[in-house]
DNA sequence: TATACATACCTTGAATGATCAGGTATAGTG
DNA sequence: CACTATACCTGATCATTCAAGGTATGTATA
């Protein structure tokens, strides 16, 4: 059973993570969904990643976790630091470096 | 000491090295310097992810290896065979829908 | 009532990929 | 002769991610 598909990113998680939150605090389970969502389904995070980085952010003062009783379940709304905000850029700029020098590779390679 | 930096990103070096070598047939020592000058230095592979991604590969058939002696020491010339041609346009659509999809989530977040 | 599903939280174990730090050897330069 | 660049390679370590579980409540349905 324990088939483990390959990773394709790192540090993908967390930059969305942060980016959602960045637009309005949400919870854990409600993540997972949006992350599918807005990214037309070409990344799908499973609670196992999500979880873990939320607890990962929030312990490095990125996040503040607010819990929430609605129906009687409890949410755990996460929003996003002042802190949590330059990790952000930090994170966005590294993005958008390393996918313009890959894109700029393909593209070279491209044009024969 | 050990202190690692995190991966920015999985199967990369492996759509890298197959797309410059889909241009023309290279040797591992030239590809590490190639990587850094087509991606501009923002993406830079060192030879202890190039060389295993190389023996990978060919182990998997995606490339042939070619000995060539050159002043006296020997390079190993790596070309892409189809199978590998295949391999790299999956690697190539995955890396387009992934990144269009960080690209919708980070866009989408910023009009706020 | 039972049973099943969606919600909502969480953790553990294993697989994978990437990094660092080495090691070998030849050629050329000061 | 020492040093740097070229050129190959591997092993230990580490972080990230994944699948697969576990707990519990609410709601629909049969």
């Amino acid at each position: 059973m324990g088939k483990t598909n390959p990773p394709f990113m790192t540090g993908v998680p967390e930059l969305l993570v942060l980016r959602l939150l960045s637009q309005r605090e949400m919870y854990g389970y409600e993540l997972v969904k949006s992350v599918r969502m807005v990214t037309s389904e070409a990344i799908s995070l499973g609670e196992g990643v999500i979880y873990p980085v939320l607890h990962g952010l929030e312990k490095a003062g990125a996040l503040t976790a607010k819990r929430k009783p609605v129906n009687g379940r409890t949410r755990v709304y996460y929003s996003v630091t002042p802190l949590g905000r330059e990790r952000l850029e930090r994170l966005s700029g590294e993005w958008d470096r390393v996918s313009a020098g890959v894109d700029s590779a393909l593209g070279e390679a491209g044009h024969v």
